[in-house]
DNA sequence: GTCGACCGCTGAACCGGTTCAGTGTTTCGG
DNA sequence: CCGAAACACTGAACCGGTTCAGCGGTCGAC
């Protein structure tokens, strides 16, 4: 115990084997080069000793992988921590990093802008050999970046053939139109959604299906709000819609912590859900089972999504040609927080 | 644009400079060797060059630093989304490593055990220059691992002196004290615990502070129970404390995610909070704010921590002794799920 | 029987840094 | 004016892998 030993090389494995370091290489790496028989033997005392590979010499030679990842996120620190969505992801895309020995690199940045430095540095040093991106932007400069860097990077989110990048992309816009329509049937007319930061593509997307469907579905009332994805601009924002004239009978929330907001201003200003406001959140969490009343959510597998992204990443290092590939669109969980207007058979209530 | 020229080497500042790559080195790390003059024209080529240093090269010469560090974490993967602690964690941790250039390894393990692989595979790879390390276990075989792998850690939150490693503590049992003479305050009698797991020490400590406590209070009704951390464990728990004969008037939860749970659980059933029972989270968070009522919790300053001990592992691969340090103890906020019993001036209500 | 192909392996270069012994020059004390 | 020390810098080894040219031996085809 606690020798300290100095790690075992592949010097030392040749030197044991009585063969020559490349033979070591191409026995522990299985490339043709050495007899089967030769192999199993490298195999074996390798295994004795204990060896690992360096991954920083494997790094330094030409087209060596350095088995590592990255991951930047960018959104407001103080809503991170609360926010399950990252890690749920970063839980995904580990689950299956660590099959093949890959690890993760993350990093949260605070201000926008922050993130292309982060990827030029991990190109520079080579920290990285791709980058998983999330949260796509409109007129987003890092599909570009991480092309003129030569970073193999896959997009989780974005619409088809960002950048030219591989993606993962989802249909935000049929879940939207799914609640609408759930709450028009309920007899909801008055709809607030209150909406991501503007300028995420995903939130213009999910905007557009949203009064489209309005649209469709009769409601002359719907309306967006854009927000920071924060408990605290969830609160802020929710209030002044439900002190205003005509306030909504239904509120949409484009992230689960400020559909948790929402409820408690609710409470906090005496109205009932779901007999007077219903909430719908998206992005279905362990905090939409465990408030009262639980709230109907859109709900996706987001660790499902990291682990399918990671694999993509994992085809692009090998080389291959890698299409972009479609999720199965969020589904609508019915919970307590949604459903018809007490008293108001046909419309919505008017307030004082 | 985009070219895709490869990287630039201190071999070519060399040659652009007209010196070695010997003297290119000194300049570059600040170390003697080089006039002043030479210095400056190196750095100024270096600069206009766009040369970063590759890691994997520095990594590979005896005593280099690979400028990253690990943080394993070992929690029921699907509590890992919900729970703020973390996210927060590493977001403090970061924002310290950031200004150094040092990355953060993360990674999540599902099943006890594999941490110690984890650290194994890191330590022979050479992946971090150290580690963090939190949630102390009885009988934790970590730090002796640590040490005998000759992995630089830190521990966060154990009590002094674990296995030789310098740790960030705090006294996890003033606040717990401190709750509970504030609940016996407002009248409470029979105080349950909801505990984190057994094995962590941290669990321990509160515990026995609690019971200390409840005795010196006088609260013969004070009892703990163990739950997992998750929402479904918080929600199981806390059915059966509250469907029980004597119920508990007031319940303390380990984390915030669990209480929570608790406060769904009282309003499913029908138990007025905090009229009927008071609820206490620990590990104050948004989440805390948000719900209603908003919940009495002990607040940290978890990011803190996070920079502090980050920056105390820094000094330890400095090579520096470094002692162990103590955090200012939790804080207790009082909020909207605590007060006194309504209509038992003296004691506990007795349920049906 | 000879030629060529292929197999199994060796030796050396290489990746991009760090470090150290050594060398030529300057400085300075006596 | 000489010798030693200090300084500025070079050249090469080294870290732990990968990769490639080359080499001797075996085998099969003709």
């Amino acid at each position: 115990m606690g020798a300290l030993m100095r790690r075992p090389t592949i010097m030392d494995i040749a030197r044991a084997a009585g063969v020559s370091k490349g033979a070591v290489s191409y026995a522990l790496n299985g490339r043709p080069g050495v007899s089967e028989e030769t192999r199993e033997r490298i195999l074996g005392i390798a295994r004795d000793l204990g060896w690992a590979p360096s991954k920083a010499a494997r790094a330094l030679s030409p087209g060596g992988r350095v088995g590592a990842v990255g991951l930047v996120v960018d959104r407001p620190a103080r809503s991170l921590g609360v926010e399950p969505f990252f890690m749920q992801l970063v839980s995904g895309i580990e689950t299956e990093l660590a099959s093949s020995g890959v690890d993760l690199l993350l990093q949260v940045t605070d201000d926008a802008g922050a993130d292309l430095e982060v990827y030029r540095r991990w190109a520079s040093e080579r920290r990285v050999d791709g980058v998983v991106m999330v949260d796509l932007r409109v007129d987003d400069l890092r599909p570009e970046a991480v092309r003129s860097l030569g970073l193999p990077a896959v997009f989780l989110g974005g619409p088809d053939g960002v950048g030219g990048l591989p993606c993962l992309y989802t249909d935000d816009g049929a879940p939207v139109r799914e609640v609408v329509h759930y709450l028009a049937a309920l007899g909801h007319r008055r709809v607030a959604r209150i909406a991501g930061p503007e300028e995420f593509v995903h939130t213009r997307v999910r905007g557009a299906a949203f009064h489209e469907a309005a649209t469709e579905a009769g409601l002359t009332g719907a309306y967006s709000v854009h927000a920071d994805y924060t408990g605290e601009g969830g609160t802020r924002i929710t209030r002044r819609l439900l002190a205003s004239a005509h306030r909504p009978t239904a509120l949409v929330y484009d992230n689960d912590l400020m559909a948790v907001a929402g409820l408690g201003v609710a409470a906090e200003m005496g109205v009932d859900v779901p007999a007077q406001l219903s909430i719908v959140a998206w992005d279905d969490s362990a905090l939409c089972r465990l408030v009262r009343p639980s709230l109907t959510a859109i709900s996706r597998d987001v660790a499902g999504h990291g682990r399918q992204v990671a694999r993509m990443l994992g085809r692009v290092l090998d080389g291959d040609r890698v299409e972009s590939e479609e999720t199965p669109t969020g589904e609508l969980h019915p919970r307590g927080s949604t459903g018809p207007l007490v008293g108001h058979p046909e419309n919505a209530v008017t307030s004082g």
